[in-house]
DNA sequence: AGCACGCCGACT
DNA sequence: GTCGGCGTGCTC
């Protein structure tokens, strides 16, 4: 070190130019603390006067912590959690003659001050710290690290979802004292439940429980939630409630102010705009607001001594970031819920496959009401083919059956009536009307798709299909489309002429309505709620709900239905639900018996069978047609891995828009699917996050997309 | 990703 | 002899 000593702190070479730079890059990051420099020549911070930093390079495949020096002037604010800019890249200190420094000033964490390095070559400094605020707590840079490994992600990756970025004034301004814990909540309608006045007394207590917890339908599970949060508080600890959408939040806050006033919680949801959220964030780890609730990202949420994580509705597609490394709600929180020993609950009306396998494996406990309530609180569900259509003129031009029409008009004599129509861009598999096969490419025999009521198209060569027959009985007809939201609402305005007919869908969503007779026509998870319940729902198109290619196809139209029909009066206060699908399918016999778990327990069944997710792990591996070959001969997986695949992933074409997490228009993609068996998945995380790893570090930009846990794998 | 270092052919 | 091609590998 001593013949380094004599090194000049700056470098000769520096000319205006370079200094112009540095003033430039510390003007733009508004915090002109500390000139960046070398650490040579330089004091440094006499006690731990190392830092051991993690450096927040977007596409990095280095997923370790780097040493640097601390300046004796940053040694106060160079805590462990601010965030710091440093010099990387190579040649950041190398000083030599007639050379200027290289590397850029980078954004990364301060997670630890040491002694010493273990690093064998000279450290650079600190450039300077951003703010003395410690924004990464241990416990969080703990789960990101888990989070990362669980899906074959690098850290700074999660660390980029988990901790938002900084606002100076939201840092500024002080946050309020925290409350004191409020008193422990009675148990309310966790009555209803076996063990839900036991779950809450053990949150009260102090306890870590874990359930999944089957709601039932109706409008309490906010307030059922908000309880569990105030029986953790009285224990003195922390809460956190994630939850799909704004609305959901909405709910949840409202209930948990009824219960504990304002001041006890933070909502964490992207509708606040960016300083509010921050300030929001802040109040949270600072300590001085003790439970969440909130949408995706605040599943990170810093809640000091967290007791309890709560998920609802785990089976929304929203509760899946769609971020690298692409982390879901429920993982996170079970990770959580392991890693800091707090109590966990998943609730929902409906029950996933995953959520079984938690109750199956032990993991946690059921949290349901008996037959009977679920039998009294549940709507009368009656099935109807697509087949038997009305006599009635009207109810025909409206495409409804007999059945649902008579639904319908005795519905509205009591109140409203809610009428679910798919998504029109939910496009099931288009078969032939009159038996059934498949339509396919008559070029690459891939699925053809009607991305409007006009055209058809093929999915995977973007072939436009002009006149299609069927392959197998040469009829002409495909399977009736599914009509929109809006059209189905002119067409019910038209059969029920006397009442007013409201939408609500992708674009314009209705919070709730009233409670007196109306028609009102929703997409699926965009139903308001009514006021008192709906007299009776209508779901419609249900052979599109399950036609889907996709191995949740089934599962997904259940949750669905139950949502809506969740929304209904009791069948003791005449509540109906008329469901338009083939009655002998699983999902719908599970609707009409109101038994979600019995559904994904035999889901779950079946695909231990298969060795389909979540029994095993899978891993999708993306990318151009030679790369992904290439890919997986280059990486070691684990010995019982099984590579199946690859085939060609749908692509954007002429006239077919890009879908997220498609490959770029232009491109032809193909995928793989690795399995591997329970118990293996760390394994396969870490055999392709290794070769990942490697090619990045040979071959520039990553030309694979990497996914533990595909969401959809056909 | 940058950026430096390094080990091979035609130029003042 | 040396300027410079871009092929590997490192970045505290």
């Amino acid at each position: 070190m001593s013949s380094e000593d004599k090194q000049p702190s700056e470098p000769a070479g520096d000319g205006p130019e370079q200094l112009a730079l540095i003033r430039e890059s510390v003007r733009r990051a508004k915090v002109p603390k500390a000139k960046p420099r070398t650490w040579r020549g330089a004091a440094l911070a006499k006690e731990l006067p190392v830092a051991r930093v993690v450096v927040n390079k977007g596409v990095l495949h280095l997923d370790q912590f780097f040493d640097y020096a601390v300046p004796e002037e940053l040694d106060a604010d160079a805590r462990p959690g601010v965030r710091v800019r440093v010099r990387f890249g190579a040649g950041a200190h190398r000083v030599r003659e007639g050379r200027r420094e290289g590397g850029g000033l980078i954004d990364g964490f301060l997670v630890e001050r040491r002694a010493e390095s273990d690093y064998s070559g000279a450290l650079a400094a600190l450039a300077y710290v951003v703010s003395p605020e410690p924004v990464l707590s241990p416990e969080i840079l703990a789960l990101a690290r888990a989070v990362a490994d669980r899906y074959a992600g690098s850290l700074a990756d999660v660390l980029q979802l988990a901790v938002p970025p900084r606002n100076g004034r939201a840092e500024a301004k002080p946050s309020p004292e925290p409350l004191p814990p409020p008193p422990a909540p009675a148990a309310g309608t966790w009555e209803r439940y076996g063990r839900g006045p036991a779950f809450i007394e053990s949150l009260a207590a102090g306890g870590a429980p874990r359930a999944v917890w089957t709601a039932l339908p109706g409008p309490h599970w906010p307030d059922e939630l908000a309880r569990a949060v105030a029986a953790t508080l009285a224990s003195g600890r922390g809460a956190l409630v994630v939850v799909p959408d704004g609305r959901r939040a909405a709910r949840v806050d409202t209930a948990l102010t009824a219960l504990l006033g304002e001041g006890h919680h933070a909502l964490l949801t992207a509708e606040s705009g960016p300083e509010k959220r921050y300030r929001q964030w802040l109040a949270v780890r600072r300590g001085s607001v003790r439970a969440v609730v909130g949408t995706r990202a605040a599943m990170f949420a810093p809640v000091q001594d967290l007791g309890l994580v709560a998920v609802w509705d785990d089976g929304d597609s929203s509760h899946s970031d769609d971020n690298a490394p692409f982390p879901h709600v429920r993982e996170v929180l079970e990770l959580r819920a392991t890693h800091d020993t707090c109590a966990f609950l998943l609730g929902s009306t409906s029950c996933t496959v995953e959520a079984a396998q938690l109750v199956e494996s032990g993991w946690a406990a059921p949290l349901v009401a008996d037959r009977s309530q679920v039998r009294a609180l549940a709507p009368l569900v009656r099935t109807v083919g697509d087949h038997d259509l009305a006599r009635d003129e009207a109810a025909r031009a409206a495409r409804l059956p007999s059945i649902a029409w008579q639904a319908v008009r005795e519905g509205l004599a009591h109140g409203p009536v809610l009428v679910q129509v798919p998504r029109r861009g939910y496009a099931p598999r288009l078969a032939c009307e009159r038996c059934r096969t498949p339509a396919r490419c008559r070029h690459c025999a891939g699925p053809l798709e009607a991305p409007d009521e006009r055209d058809l198209r093929c999915g995977w060569c973007g072939r436009d299909e002009a006149a299609w027959h069927c392959a197998a009985c040469g009829s002409v007809r495909l399977r009736a489309r599914i009509v929109g939201a809006r059209r189905t609402a002119e067409e019910l305005g038209r059969a029920f002429p006397a009442v007013p007919v409201r939408t609500s869908g992708r674009d314009h969503i209705l919070d709730s309505v009233p409670s007196r007779p109306a028609l009102v026509v929703s997409t699926p998870g965009a139903e308001p709620v009514a006021d008192g319940g709906y007299a009776a729902a209508l779901l419609l198109d249900g052979w599109a709900m399950l036609g889907r290619p996709d191995l949740r196809a089934g599962e997904e139209a259940l949750r669905r239905w139950i949502a809506a029909g969740a929304l209904v009066r009791p069948q003791t206060e005449g509540g109906v639900v008329v469901v338009v699908a083939e009655p002998t399918l699983r999902p719908v016999q599970a609707l009409v018996r109101w038994d979600p778990v019995g559904h994904a327990l035999r889901e779950l069944a079946e695909r231990a069978e298969l060795g389909f997710p979540p029994v095993s792990r899978m891993a999708e591996v993306a990318g151009r047609v030679s790369t992904v070959t290439a890919f997986l001969a280059g990486a070691e997986l684990p010995e019982e891995a099984e590579v199946l695949g690859p085939v060609p992933l749908p692509s954007a074409g002429p006239g077919r828009a890009r879908r997220p997490g498609e490959p770029p228009v232009g491109e032809q993609w193909e995928r793989a699917l690795v399995r591997v068996p329970p118990g293996r998945g760390a394994a396969l995380a870490a055999a392709l996050k290794s070769i990942q790893a490697t090619r990045l570090a040979r071959g520039g930009p990553a030309q694979i997309r990497l996914r533990v846990d595909p969401p959809d794998i056909g």
